[in-house]
This record gives structure tokens, C-alpha cells and sequence, in this order.
DNA sequence: TTGAAAGCGTTACCAA
DNA sequence: TTGGTAACGCTTTCAA
């Protein structure tokens, strides 16, 4: 058997829905749904004064608002948002464009950005750009044409054919996970290339001289490997071994990357992996191989996530904090929106690099 | 400095959107974006061939569809789909409802489902119901205010409400990561209770007689937890130890879910935990106090992970197909969105298995 | 505090 | 193959 929901079948037999209206059927175009004029029509009123009940019910009075409140509960009506958005110019949507939803790094900042936007009556409508800029703008198009009130991008790089969308679209636009002089609208992040240096340093300062880096080949990761190895050139070391992996990273790349380094004669050193992931494989690698970490090899990753804290509690790690990024990401759009006053438009959330018995 | 996006300042001084509209402005109330009559306008047309151009780019002679793009491109156009879902009844929007989007399972299986719905021209509008059913109520009911064309849900306990708010949307409703004798339309999952049921016996052949249990608290978790008990006492085992978790679980919780089963007497055996991260926990808390896997202690995981298959290859734990669900899924509701025939409307994707050292 | 009228930008329906 | 007209369900504007 095949039904839709709603079928005259359904079991609790339940007067669902539009089984309590007012009005007369009109027209030919109608779904059958309850609208707000049958919800006005029951309560007495006009259509506005339930728009009002809804939107604004401080200015409408209470015996009114309670008559409306029954007549909702009783027909079970659902606004329209598809409607009210079209007339207002206010879809309560917020668009947000992430390379990837199962990586969890995207996956909490997203779920802090929707739950600090939930509170005001928003809900986040969800893009997956898989880390390349054709993708990136055939989406954002796909999501401007949803009329969204603001817009959360990761990423400082964006094509040209991506910036003039998102100018014409004047909506609030953050982009996140990085940070640059000249953002669209509004940037939280972190530098990258202060990373890549930070880490060179870190490294340097611990004594290591034989340094190598396994890198994913991810805008972002390719700047922090950068800034990394001009850093080490800098201090004085003129060669890095570079093992770079395709994205997206994943444990046995990791493993592969650092087999590869060792093949290669590498030794006695530490490596920088572009993430966790890469960094768990890595060390994966070293202990089948016999080496102790992090006395004949120290590893460190980029990322933090909980779970690899927990699993590798020997994973030093640069840290950064997505619930943050998510919230202020949040707020900054909603602060646009209502049209207060933003006094920075970059925001460096800052990063950390979490030592622990690996290096 | 505080900007937003199309601000006359932006930097690259492009003729950006709404530099070119032909018509003059009428009305007080339009945003001033290019909307469909500005291209008609542009390309010499009626909006509704423009509309046709979109929509139904073969219903249209080829001189007039290039005359339509080419001031498509000029203009910037992007439609706007709120106008287009209020008129057509057709969103293009599929709401999914997920109780935690960081949790990789539940994330996985929605990039699988927007992979295979993308190509259909439909967007996922997510939303997080965090294991409660209130919070699933009123997000429901939000997400029915976009009149979404299809509705993935998780699970198949609903309340009376939600039921009720989901018949009366009159969409093919999606229930997954369970099967039940009446879904509310399609069910797409395997059967919690055959699972729980299926590592009782397993267990009991490999020969364990001293037998625990680490679950959380959640609906599906539970329903295991019961099968498993009762099949154990059904086998001839009546006393299981059992060591409940709230949600949602962490590799924390796995640990102290073990150690307390460990202090309150329980040696050589095996232990099933609810959740792969469950399981990480207990093998950590497990090679903490020295005991040799699975020799002194067997654990066995639920969910399979990736992750956890590599970096715990030692892992023995329940498998199921995430992206198999998430593509069975978004099939099923563009089918019934079709009016195609859909022969069965619970499917069953199972489960297995996946033996590693552990155990 | 409430209401009437006029859109919002698109597509359905029918006609040419 | 194309177009005119009338919705779609809501909110804005202005008036009472």
C-alpha cells in the first residue's frame, strides 16, 4: 500500500486540518489549506488584525488575541511563510554555505549559528559547496533565490561571479573560518597564515630540526603550510618535507601521508598535519611502526575536535573555537538586520595551540 | 566601519544587480532587486514566456530562449522562489528534521539525501530537534510555515501533535533510522528491537555468560536495550548488568559507563554499548585498567563509524548504511512528489554485524 | 485598536 | 509558441 500523509486513511481519524473552515471554497488554485482569512472569518475579525495577533500581538488587544488564539488551535492553521516573506521582504531565513556538513568542525559551528538565530525567529537554510568555487556559486545562486535575510559563508575566497551576487543580494553577508583586510561584509576567524608561522615557531622553539608538513591541498590549509614553511626558511631551516593529500583529509590519508615522509628518509623530527584527522592517521602510522611519540616523532594537528582529544589525549593541536564562531557569526547578521551600529567588521576569534605529550 | 553588503562602497565599483532595469520604478514597496518583468521587459517578452524560459526551457523557440538569457545575464536576475512557491504550491524545499546535526551519523546521511535531491532542482531546509519531543513539535511546525514539498524525519515516535500537523501538510512524510508497522508514509530504517535481539545472540555464541550493557537513554537506544535483555533471558541469562548514559553520549560517558559496571563487580564478559562513541570510551577506560581485549573484556559498538573503524580497528560493532538511507530516502519522497507508484512504504535496509577483534 | 485596499513576484488557466 | 488576466496568502500603507 501507498499513501501520502494526510489521506482520508489516517488511522487516528482525527479531524485534521482543514476539516474546520469557514469559508467557501472560491477558486480553482487554493491547496486547501487553512489560511489566515479562514482564521479571521472564525475569529470575527480581519485578516491584518490576525496578521498583527501573530506578528505584533503586544498591539493587539487581549480579549482580540484570544479570539484569534482559539480560532488558530481550532482550525490548525500554519502561517505561510512563502506568502509572508514575499509581501514583508522578510523570508526569516538565513543562508549558510559550509564545504562540508559531515565534518564536524562545520557541522558545531553551524549548529551554535542556528541555535543562537532559532531565539529570534530564524531558521538556517543549509549549503554544501564541497570546497570548490564553481560549486560555491552555483549554490549561492540556488540560495539568494530563497531571499534570505543574511548569509554565512566559510571562506574569505570567493569568485568574482559569487562577490557581485552577494553585493546585489544586500543582505548582511559574514564570512567565517578566516579573516581578511577586506571582507564583503563582516569576517570572524582566524588568520591562517599567523597559524602556519605560530606553529613554525612553536616547533622551532622546542628544539626540532628536521620539520615536515602533511598538508591537505584546501585553499586555507595551503596558506597555513605557506606562511609555515617561509617562517622555518626564515629561522634558518631552508628545507621542509612537504607530503600534500587531496581533500577531503581522512584517517588513512594521514597514515599514507606520513608513510611517505618516512619512506623518504625523513626522521628524527616533527610533523604538521592540516588536521586532526590527518594527524590521527599520522600517528596511527609512527606507532605501527614502532616509533615513540613524541621522542622519535612529534606530531601536531590543527582542529582540536573533542572527540580526537579524547581518543588521542597525546594529539598536541592548534585549537580554535567553532562555538564562538558560530554565535558571533549569528549575532553579527542579526545586529545587521535590525540595523544597529557594528563596530568592527573583522573579528579574530584568535586561536591556541594545545600542547599535550605529542611534541 | 560598519557596511553591508551592496553598499555603494564596495570596493570593486561594479555595476552590480539593479544597475540595469529597464522599467522605472512604480511602487513603495519593491526591494528594487531585478525581478521577472525587468528581463521581460529587457528581452522584448511577456513575463510569463520568461517564466516558461526557467521553468520549461523546451516550451519555448530557441531565438526567444537566447533573447531571455542573454538579458537573464545582463540583468543579474536571480529568481525569486517565494514568489514562485506561493503561486505554484511547489517549494522546491525538503525539510529534514534531525535530533543533532554534529552528530556525523545523522550529518552523513543528510549530505547523502541533499546529494540526491540537489539534482532535482530541491534544497534541504535542516533542523535540529535534539532527542525531545516538544522540540520537535515546534520545529515542525516552524519548518511546515515554508511549505516544504517532502518532510525527512528521524524516527518513528512522533506525538499526537506532530502527527496531526504532518497529515494535515498533506506531503510525503520520510521516517528513518527505523521501520514500524504504520509509518505516518514511508519508512526507511532497519528494527531496533531485531538489532538488540541479534548481539544477545551473537554474543551468547561466542560463548559470553557474563553479559553488560552501556546504552543512553534515547527512544531507539531503549528499544535495543530491551530486545537485547529479553532475548538474553529468553537464551537462559537473567542477569544482565546494565549501565544507562544520558544524552547525548560522549567517549566521557563510555568510560564512566564502563567503570562503574567494572566497580560494581563485573569481569570477564561483554559489554554493548549504544554507540560507537559509547564504545571508544569504554576500550579507553578498559586499556586504562589494563585489561586485555577481548580476552578479559569485550566490547561491541553500534553505528560503525568510519572514523572509529580506523582509529579503533579493534572495534567490533552493529553496521548500517547511512548513505543508503539518505539516497533510499530523497527517492522515495520525489517519487511520491511525482505521483509515482511506490510499492512498498517501509523499507527495511538492515544491518550487520561487522566483527573485529574486540569480540 | 482595527480595517480596506493595494501590492509583493511569480505561475495557472485559458485563449490566441 | 506566446500572452492576458487572475490568483497565491500574506503585509504594508493609510485611514478611521
Amino acid at each position: 500500500m501507498s499513501r501520502i500523509a494526510g489521506d482520508k486513511t489516517n488511522k487516528a481519524g482525527q479531524n485534521v486540518g482543514q476539516g474546520i473552515r469557514s469559508g467557501s471554497t472560491h477558486s480553482t488554485r487554493g491547496t486547501g489549506a487553512v489560511t489566515l482569512d479562514d482564521v479571521a472569518k472564525l475569529a470575527g475579525v480581519s485578516p491584518i488584525t490576525v496578521s498583527r495577533a501573530l506578528n505584533y500581538p503586544n498591539k493587539v488587544a487581549a480579549k482580540t488575541l484570544e479570539k484569534i488564539n482559539q480560532a488558530i488551535a481550532r482550525t490548525g492553521y500554519v502561517p505561510n511563510l512563502l506568502a509572508g516573506g514575499l509581501a514583508s521582504k522578510r523570508s526569516r531565513l538565513i543562508a549558510a554555505i559550509v564545504p562540508s556538513i559531515a565534518n564536524s568542525v562545520y557541522a558545531e559551528t553551524i549548529k551554535y549559528f542556528s541555535e543562537e538565530l532559532r531565539g529570534s525567529g530564524y531558521q538556517v537554510l543549509l549549503g554544501e559547496s564541497g570546497f570548490s568555487e564553481e560549486q560555491e556559486e552555483a549554490l549561492i545562486s540556488a540560495v539568494l533565490s530563497r531571499r534570505p535575510d543574511g548569509i554565512f559563508l566559510t571562506g574569505v575566497n570567493h569568485s568574482i561571479a559569487c562577490r557581485r551576487l552577494l553585493l546585489a543580494a544586500k543582505i548582511p553577508v559574514v564570512e567565517t573560518w578566516d579573516i581578511s583586510p577586506s571582507p564583503l561584509d563582516v569576517a570572524i576567524g582566524f588568520s591562517h597564515e599567523q597559524i602556519g608561522s605560530s606553529v613554525a615557531r612553536f616547533l622551532w622553539s622546542k628544539g626540532y630540526r628536521r620539520i615536515g608538513i602533511i598538508s591537505a591541498t584546501d585553499h586555507r590549509a595551503q596558506v597555513r603550510q605557506r606562511a609555515f614553511i617561509e617562517t622555518l626558511r626564515g629561522l634558518g631551516l631552508s628545507e621542509v618535507a612537504v607530503s600534500p593529500v587531496p581533500m577531503p583529509t581522512s584517517f588513512k590519508l594521514g597514515r599514507d601521508g606520513l608513510a611517505r615522509l618516512l619512506d623518504n628518509g625523513f626522521a628524527q623530527g616533527a610533523v604538521f598535519c592540516s588536521s586532526d584527522t590527518l594527524a590521527q592517521g599520522a600517528l596511527a602510522e609512527a606507532q605501527s611502526r614502532g616509533l615513540s611519540i613524541p621522542d622519535q616523532l612529534a606530531i601536531i594537528g590543527f582542529g582540536d575536535q573533542p572527540y580526537a582529544a579524547h581518543t588521542f589525549p597525546s594529539l598536541t593541536s592548534v585549537h580554535f573555537d567553532r562555538a564562538t564562531i558560530g554565535r558571533k557569526a549569528a549575532i553579527a547578521i542579526l545586529a545587521r538586520i535590525n540595523g544597529e551600529h557594528v563596530a568592527e567588521n573583522v573579528i579574530d576569534v584568535g586561536y591556541e595551540i594545545i600542547e599535550r605529550q605529542s611534541c
